[in-house]
DNA sequence: GCCGTTTTCGGCCCGACTGTTTTCAGTCG
C-alpha cells in the first residue's frame, strides 16, 4: 500500500473518532471509518483514480471522494482540520484506553480538563474520576488496570503467537469430559496477520457442565487477570510471558452453534451485510439463529453455518474471505474461489542452511521437507551482501553449489533438492551476484533486505528492475517489513505485480508470521494481475516449517486457488515452470 | 456520510456484561 494512501486512512479514521467524540452523527462515523478501510486497502495510489472510479468503490460517495481529492491535490484534508481543531489530541488517546469511550473521554475532557492520558491518570488519583456521576471506585479502578495493560501490551499480537496461545485453551478445554465442541473464531479463525483477541466457543455436553468449564477456562496455567464472568461468556487476560492477551470464552447451545460461530468469526463489516441480507428475506439473524423477523422464536437455521448461508440463498463463505470485500456477491452466484489448502502444497523453494544462517544441515533440510511429503526444496542460502547472516561470497557459492548437488544425487527418488540462493535485491536494483553466477543455480530468489525506508518510488524502481533480471524466479518478501517493528518499502504493488506476471516470475508470500508478505492485499493484487504466487517458509530450522500454515492463510485471503501458486504444482509442472523462468 | 429493481429520503445490526443505576447508559465485539 503506497504510503499516502496510509496517510489518508489515518486522516479519515481520525475524522470518524474526532466526530465521535463530538457526539456526531453515528453513522456518519461508521461511514468515515468504512472510507478509511477502503483506501487503506487500495492497492494502487489514490491519486491515480479519478473522481467517478472513486464513487464507484464500495462506501466512497461524494463526500469522501471530495476530500481524497482535496488531499491529493493538497495534502490535507480541511474537514479534517476543523474537527481536530475542537480537540486536544490527547483526547483521542484517553479515548482509546480499553473501557473508556467517546461519551467518558468527552466528560473527563470537558468536566475535569484532561487533555492527555497522563492528566488522566492524575485524575484518577485525586478521586475526581469517582467522583463524576455515573462513576466509582470499581470504575476507576477498572480504568486503572486498563491503562496498565495498554501500556504493557498496546498492540496487536502476530498470528502465530495467538495461534499457539488459543491451542492451549482449545486442547485443555478439548480435554473435559463436559464439553462436546470446542472452535476458535474471530480474526483468528479469519487468518489475519495480526489478533486483537481470542475467541474460543464451547459447546457443553449439558447445562451443568458449563460452570465447571468457565472454571477451568479462568484457571488456565496461562490466564493472569479476569475480566469479566457472566452465564455464557467469560474474558481473560494472559500474562506477558503467554502473549499478553485477551481470550474470550463463549458457552452456546448447540442449536446455536453454527450462528454463533459465525458471529464470532466475524468480520464485524461482513456480519453487519448479513444481518442487512436477512432483514431484507424477511429473517433476523444473530447469534442464537437465523429467526422470522416477526417471530423471533421461529427458528430458520443456526446450528452450522452452512444452513444459515443456504437459507439466506448463499454458498458457505470461507472464515478467510468474510471481510466485506466482495464475498457475499460472489457466495449469492456460487462463484467463490475454491481456496488453496495447507495440504496442496508440495514445495518449499526458500530455506536456509547452515552455511549462511540457519540452522540445520543440507540433508537434515531435505529430509524434513520430504517427511513432510514434499516433492521439492530448495536450498536458498544467504548471498554475500548479508555479512551479518554469513552470505555466501562467489567462491563459497560455488562451493556450496556442489555440495547442494552432492545431496540431491543422494536424497534422489526421495525429493528433488534445489541449489539456489536468495540472493540480495540491492539498493539499486541490481543483484548481489553477477549473472553468470545466477546461471549456474536451479532457482534464483531475489529479495530486498537493507535500505528498506527507502522512498515508495525508488523502491519501485528497484524492484521492477530485480524482477527484469533474467535468473530471479521468485520475488522473495517484497516489502521486507517485519510485523510490528518495521513497515518496510511501499511500492507500487500493482506495477509489480504487473511486470512479474509479463515476466512469468512468482511474487513470494513470505509465511514467517514476523513476515507475511506480500501481505493478504498485495497477494489479493497480484492474483488480480495474472501473477504467480510462491508461497514459502523462508526456513531457518526445523520449526519454521511449521509457519507454512499462516502463508496459505495469507493466500486464501487473498482468494488463491492451488493453480495461482507454484509450490501447489505437480514435480513436473513445476520443474518446467522454474525453467520457463529462465533464458 | 452512504445507499437504492419497492426508496434520491429515510433508513442504516444485535446482544452481553458491568457499574451505577431504581430502569439504564456506556462499552465492547
Amino acid at each position: 500500500m503506497p504510503t499516502r494512501n496510509a496517510e489518508l486512512a489515518a486522516i479519515f479514521e481520525d475524522m470518524a473518532q474526532l466526530t465521535e467524540l463530538l457526539g456526531g452523527n453515528r453513522f456518519k462515523v461508521i461511514a468515515f471509518q468504512k472510507a478509511a478501510r477502503v483506501v487503506g486497502e487500495l492497492t494502487t495510489d489514490v491519486g491515480d483514480l479519478s473522481r467517478s472510479e472513486l464513487t464507484g468503490l464500495d462506501g466512497i460517495g461524494t463526500g469522501a471522494a471530495d476530500r481524497i481529492l482535496e488531499f491529493v491535490e493538497s495534502g490535507q484534508v480541511g474537514d479534517h482540520a476543523r474537527l481536530a481543531k475542537q480537540v486536544p489530541s490527547g483526547v483521542l488517546d484517553v479515548m482509546n484506553i480499553p473501557g473508556v469511550g467517546p461519551k467518558s473521554a468527552a466528560l473527563f475532557w470537558k468536566e475535569l480538563g484532561v487533555e492527555s492520558v497522563d492528566d488522566l491518570k492524575a485524575k484518577l488519583e485525586t478521586g475526581e474520576v469517582a467522583a463524576l456521576k455515573g462513576f466509582g471506585e470499581k470504575k476507576v479502578e477498572n480504568i486503572r488496570k486498563n491503562l496498565a495493560f495498554a501500556e504493557s501490551a498496546g498492540q496487536r499480537t502476530r498470528i502465530g503467537t495467538a495461534y499457539e496461545l488459543a491451542m492451549r485453551f482449545v486442547s485443555e478445554l478439548k480435554g473435559m469430559k463436559q464439553v462436546k465442541r470446542v472452535e476458535y473464531a474471530g480474526s483468528l479463525r479469519r487468518g489475519k496477520e495480526t489478533i486483537g483477541d481470542i475467541d474460543i466457543l464451547v459447546v457443553p455436553e449439558s447445562d451443568k457442565g458449563t460452570e465447571s468449564i468457565f472454571d477451568a477456562f479462568v484457571g488456565h496455567d496461562a490466564v493472569d487477570d479476569l475480566i469479566l464472568r457472566g452465564d455464557t461468556k467469560a474474558s481473560v487476560r494472559t500474562g506477558k510471558a503467554d502473549g499478553g492477551m485477551q481470550v474470550d470464552l463463549r458457552v452456546v447451545p448447540e442449536a446455536s452453534f453454527g450462528a454463533a460461530l459465525m458471529y464470532f468469526t466475524g468480520s464485524k463489516e461482513h456480519n453487519v451485510r448479513m444481518r442487512e441480507r436477512a432483514l431484507e428475506m424477511g429473517y433476523t439473524l444473530n447469534e442464537y439463529a437465523l429467526a422470522e423477523k416477526e417471530d423471533k422464536a421461529c427458528r430458520v437455521a443456526g446450528t452450522t453455518e452452512e444452513e444459515v448461508f443456504e437459507k439466506l440463498g448463499l454458498a458457505w463463505v470461507p472464515p478467510e474471505l468474510r471481510e466485506d470485500r466482495g464475498e457475499l456477491k460472489l457466495a449469492e452466484e456460487d462463484a467463490l474461489p475454491a481456496l488453496l489448502k495447507l495440504d496442496d502444497i508440495w514445495a518449499e523453494l526458500h530455506t536456509h542452511t547452515t552455511a549462511s544462517d540457519g540452522t540445520w544441515s543440507i540433508e537434515e533440510n531435505a529430509l524434513a521437507a520430504a517427511e513432510r511429503g514434499f516433492h521439492t526444496v530448495a536450498i536458498t542460502d544467504h548471498s554475500k551482501g548479508q555479512v551479518q547472516a554469513n552470505g555466501l561470497t562467489a567462491d563459497r557459492l560455488e562451493k556450496h553449489i556442489v555440495a547442494v548437488r552432492g545431496v540431491a544425487k543422494k536424497l534422489k527418488g526421495k525429493i528433488t533438492v534445489l541449489a539456489g540462493s536468495e540472493v540480495d535485491i540491492l539498493t539499486d536494483g541490481s543483484l548481489d551476484y553477477p549473472d553468470e553466477l545466477l546461471a549456474e543455480l536451479d532457482i534464483v530468489v531475489a529479495s530486498p533486505h537493507a535500505s528498506l525506508s527507502q522512498e515508495p518510488k525508488r523502491a519501485t524502481a528497484r524492484l521492477l528492475k530485480a524482477i527484469e533480471n533474467p535468473y530471479v524466479t521468485i520475488v522473495g518478501h517484497p516489502t521486507g517489513r517485519l510485523i510490528p517493528r518495521r513497515e518496510g518499502l511501499s511500492p507500487d504493488i500493482a506495477a509489480l505485480c504487473k511486470a512479474a506476471a509479463e515476466r512469468g516470475v512468482a511474487m513470494e508470500i513470505n509465511a514467517n508470521h514476523f513476515r507475511l508478505d506480500l501481505r493478504d492485499t498485495h497477494a489479493r493484487a497480484a492474483l488480480e494481475h495474472g501473477c504467480k504466487l510462491s508461497i514459502n517458509t523462508d526456513a531457518h530450522g526445523p520449526a519454521d516449517l511449521d509457519q507454512l500454515r499462516f502463508g496459505v492463510l495469507t493466500a486464501r485471503r487473498a482468494g488463491a486457488t492451488k493453480q495461482d501458486v507454484v509450490n501447489a504444482m505437480p514435480k513436473a509442472k513445476l520443474a518446467e515452470w522454474i525453467k520457463s523462468t529462465r533464458p
